[in-house]
RNA sequence: GCCGAAGUGGCGGAACUGGCAGACGCGCAGGAUUCAAAAUCCUGUCCCCGCAAGGGGGUGAGGGUUCGAUUCCCUCCUUCGGCACCA
């Protein structure tokens, strides 16, 4: 057999061993070993696209899959699953286009991908592998989807409920009733204004809207008032918020959700609407704003409300109605990406009235503008424009008065702020402000807040930019809605035995237009007669890509389990996920509905940690030769089979990690790749004789020599806590070295040469593994321990120091690494070279760092 | 505009908690081997002056702290990523 001959036969080695992994199950997770700690490193799966894998995808895989047969041979019971976020837009957009079913596209791009993953020769235990549009994986969805719809949030408790538990007001019709049950479920429908995309005929979550267009395609998107189905994840804000400080996330990270979630603290504030006093009448409502900046409250020089504020009808006098009415439906007719367009120039119109101001009693104008969003807040606020950029730009425009509030600490900024020259948001010193004036301003918050309260005026408020999750698609391809409308009009989930509820097959993928999904067209499947005669209609809507992907990390511990979604015990002993590695184009979607999901599942006591995901690690994205982001239209991809077929994936594996440094961005480089396939074949060499296949004379029982040990050691700890930090560039350097080394020797003792071997197995596994084999091995290597490195044995015996005089270097001295700093001192300062340089001066100071050099000055 | 990350040879990048800048790899140059090429091996490779010994400069720019700064502080510039009227 040719694996049997010299060279370096990456092909057939490769074959070979995954064939061998594959029928020895060598990489199988063990269910509640007691015996071993557990490790969990989880890949965010992929989509099975029809491109199939692209270069980016093996970079996070070969870490995360070092990580994992690092672990195994550290003597844990590893968990290493792969699977496929499977629903998605392109296989119904190709359904469309051709016809061929979503289903069948999904099966033919998973197998194609499967075949290039196995290639690459990572250690999943592939019998765990799941696709979210399984239907015995969706059952599952769909089950997560119903307890969310039988639960509420028990507000004093901060937690999710059963439905049954709800303390429900007395002497409600059952209508009623079953009205305020719903308004409570964390899976209610609501109409809400969506953003709407006609180009793909669905609505689409705030998160998949970027700058006003679609983020898959690009197409337009507008605001449109449609009934949906939403998730209540802003009652979980503050927990999603507090629990960051217990995962292992980098700062960036973290802040990115943070700044979602977006958090403010301040003061909701009555005013009063001038006139409107109980003498006349005093039928209008008052308006509340929100403020961050309650200390402002003296600067307050006019008002606006959002365009679709209730209160603009009755608000606005007979001599504005026109002007109002045009700017409103002006408003209305804007989609979101005319809003940001626009943004630059402030647009409004004058109401008419005017409201009070709670804490003078002057009256202040009531305006409106689209720079105030219905949907934040109380949808109205008061202008500071002293103290706020966009009020500031608004009162400039349309010639309101600005008066400063606020003293900045810097006097010449105080001085132009005092003019009304410079709008000043920072924090300072209250001017202008009746009895309040001098508090500094986080103390005039409180003060001014806790005035209003008492006043009945105002009251502490938290806001959040964070919305509810928009959880409907009008699209085939998702998981269906276990959820009927009966003709009377009530809501029914179904039970957990008629899951799942299958996709039905249709014919036509298009969406009717209509603004209800393809599964409308469904009729067979979207009829249903309840046992008691009830006719209904089934959901037509489908969940969002992210339903799926929310929980699958749980699906992995028990996957083939048909009565639950995984068993307790076994939840118990896998979570949480020790490592969790992917683009970090997820850091705020689905890593937040993820977090989402699972608080709900804890507190109903389906899981039992706080958080999914300890570790999270981002890998950078890599750019094409031409330092460019991979396209098709530059022409710069780079295929993966491609490159496994020149180098082998053992190379493929090995240049993407030598790059650089994992989460960085970097390009690509085909000379990179014949670099490190260079190093593999030369420590190929190092063992095996090319002519013959036969071990090399040179690796015998012999004794090593001292420098061949002390680098051998240095190489595992280097390697090891390389691999600790995820610095698999620095640990492949620390092994060419070695190799260089290795090579130079005439004896190559095995000694040396298997620590070494088994360094290399998590980055190179297949060379490894052969190599192993070839050293007289009959067992795999991926439960061989980790070779241990010893103190003493990597220390340096003799310390080459540079001596600096004034901080130049002026020479190097060898010491033996024990010396005293005394005799270092002393030696330092005899050499020829630091004498001349002194010059006769005696040195004011000599500093001896050790190890590394003397320091001295003059 | 705001927030975050980062700027080091021809290129990718290294440098522990402030301690010899440029590890390792690519590329390039020269040499060995070869009829020749590939492969392999050896030598050199931050810049400037110098035949050399040696000297000077150097981590985006400028300043500061320090015996000593790629590393810490301030100002500015550039690139990338995120958010985008969230009061």
């Amino acid at each position: 057999m040719d694996v049997q001959q010299g060279t370096y036969n990456f092909r057939q080695i490769e074959q070979k061993w995954q064939k061998f992994w594959e029928e020895h199950k060598t990489f199988r997770a063990q269910d509640g070993d007691a015996s071993r700690p557990k490790y969990y490193v989880l890949d965010m799966f992929p989509y099975p696209s029809g491109q199939g894998l692209h270069v980016g995808h093996p970079e996070g895989y070969t870490a995360s899959d070092i990580v994992a047969r690092y672990k195994r041979m550290r003597g844990f019971n590893v968990l290493h699953p792969f699977g496929w976020d499977a629903f998605g837009l392109p296989a119904e957009q190709h359904a469309i286009k051709t016809g061929t079913a979503p289903a069948l596209t999904t099966a033919k791009n998973i197998a194609n991908m499967r075949r290039q993953t196995k290639s690459l020769g990572f250690s999943y235990d592939w019998d765990r592998e799941i696709a979210t549009t399984d239907p015995e994986y969706y059952k599952w969805t769909q089950w997560i989807f119903l307890k969310l719809f039988n639960s509420y949030f028990d507000e004093r408790e901060q937690k999710a409920k059963p439905i049954e538990q709800l303390p429900v007001p007395q002497g409600l019709s059952e209508q009623e009733r079953r009205r305020f049950v719903d308004d409570h479920r964390l899976a209610y429908q609501a109409d809400v204004a969506v953003n709407w995309c006609p180009a793909l005929g669905t609505v689409l979550a705030n998160e998949e809207v970027i700058g006003g267009v679609s983020e898959r395609g690009g197409h337009p998107v507008v605001r449109r008032p449609m009934r949906q189905w939403m998730l209540r994840i802003t009652k979980y804000a503050d927990r999603l918020l507090e629990d960051l400080v217990q995962v292992d996330w980098t700062e960036s990270i973290k802040k990115l959700q943070v700044d979602w979630i977006g958090r403010s603290v301040g003061a909701e504030v009555r005013f009063q609407i001038a006139g409107n006093t109980p003498e006349s009448g005093g039928a209008t409502q008052d308006i509340w704003v929100f403020t961050t900046r309650p200390d402002t409250l003296f600067g307050a020089t006019y008002m606006v409300i959002a365009p679709e504020h209730p209160l603009v009808d009755v608000i606005t006098t007979p001599a504005q109605k026109a002007a109002v009415q045009e700017y409103c439906q002006a408003a209305a007719r804007k989609s979101d990406l005319d809003r940001t367009d626009l943004a630059k120039e402030k647009t409004g119109v004058f109401t008419g009235t005017c409201a009070v101001n709670p804490v003078n009693q002057e009256k202040i104008p009531i305006w409106i503008s689209d720079y105030v969003l219905i949907s934040y807040g109380t949808g109205a606020i008061m202008a500071v424009p002293a103290h706020d950029d966009r009020d500031y730009e608004f009162a400039k425009k349309f010639g309101l008065p600005v008066i400063p509030v606020v003293e900045p600490p810097d006097p010449q900024e105080a001085e132009l702020v005092r003019r009304g020259e410079f709008c000043f948001t920072g924090n300072g010193r209250a001017i202008n402000s009746g009895s309040f004036n001098g508090l500094p301003t986080p103390e005039f918050k409180e003060k001014i807040t806790a005035w209003l309260a008492e006043r009945g005026q105002g009251k502490k408020a938290v806001n959040y930019k964070l919305r509810d999750w928009l959880f409907s698609r009008q699209r085939y391809w998702g998981e269906p809605f276990p959820i009927l409308h009966t003709e009377d009009g009530r809501i029914i989930g179904l039970s957990e035995d008629e899951l799942p509820l299958l996709l039905p097959e249709v014919e036509d993928y298009r969406p009717p237009g209509t603004g209800q999904s393809p599964l409308a067209k469904a009729a067979d499947w979207l009829h249903v007669t309840l046992p008691d005669g009830t006719k209904a209609q089934r959901e037509t809507n489908t969940m969002p890509q992210w339903a799926g992907s929310c929980w699958y990390y749980l699906r992995y511990l028990d996957p083939r389990n048909s009565a639950r979604g995984w068993d307790p015990a076994k939840e118990k002993y896998w979570m949480s996920v020790d490592l969790y590695i992917g683009g970090a184009e997820h850091a705020v979607l689905h890593l937040l509905y993820s977090r989402f999901w699972h608080k709900v599942l804890y507190d109903l006591g389906y899981v039992s940690t706080k958080e999914p995901f300890q570790k999270l690690i981002n890998q950078g994205m890599i750019l094409g030769e031409d330092g460019q982001k991979m396209s098709k239209s530059r022409g710069n991809v780079v295929n993966p089979d491609q490159v496994i077929e020149e180098y082998g994936a053992d190379s493929m594996r090995l240049y993407e990690m030598f790059m650089g440094p994992l989460e960085a961005m970097k390009p690509w480089s085909m000379q990179g790749v014949q670099g490190v396939s260079r190093f593999l074949q030369k420590a190929w060499r190092t063992v095996v004789v090319e002519e013959t296949g036969a071990l090399a004379q040179t690796v015998q029982e012999a004794q090593p020599d001292d420098e061949t040990v002390r680098l051998l050691h240095q190489t595992i700890r280097k390697v090891g806590g390389d691999i600790e930090t995820f610095g698999f560039n620095t640990a492949i350097s620390a092994m060419m070295i070695f190799v260089n080394h290795l090579a130079k020797q005439e004896v190559r003792p095995r000694s040396i040469v298997e620590p070494f071997v088994l360094l290399l197995a998590p980055f190179a596994p297949h060379i490894a593994e052969e190599l192993w084999q070839r050293l007289g091995h009959r067992e795999s290597l991926a439960h061989q321990p980790w070779p241990k490195y010893n103190e003493e044995l990597a220390k340096d015996k003799q310390l080459e120091l540079a001596v600096q005089v004034n901080g130049k270097v002026k020479d190097r001295i060898v010491v033996p690494a024990e010396m005293d700093d005394e005799q270092v001192k002393a030696k330092a300062l005899a050499c020829e070279k630091v004498v001349s340089a002194l010059a006769g001066k005696a040195p004011k100071k000599v500093i001896v760092v050790k190890g590394r050099l003397v320091s001295i000055v003059v």
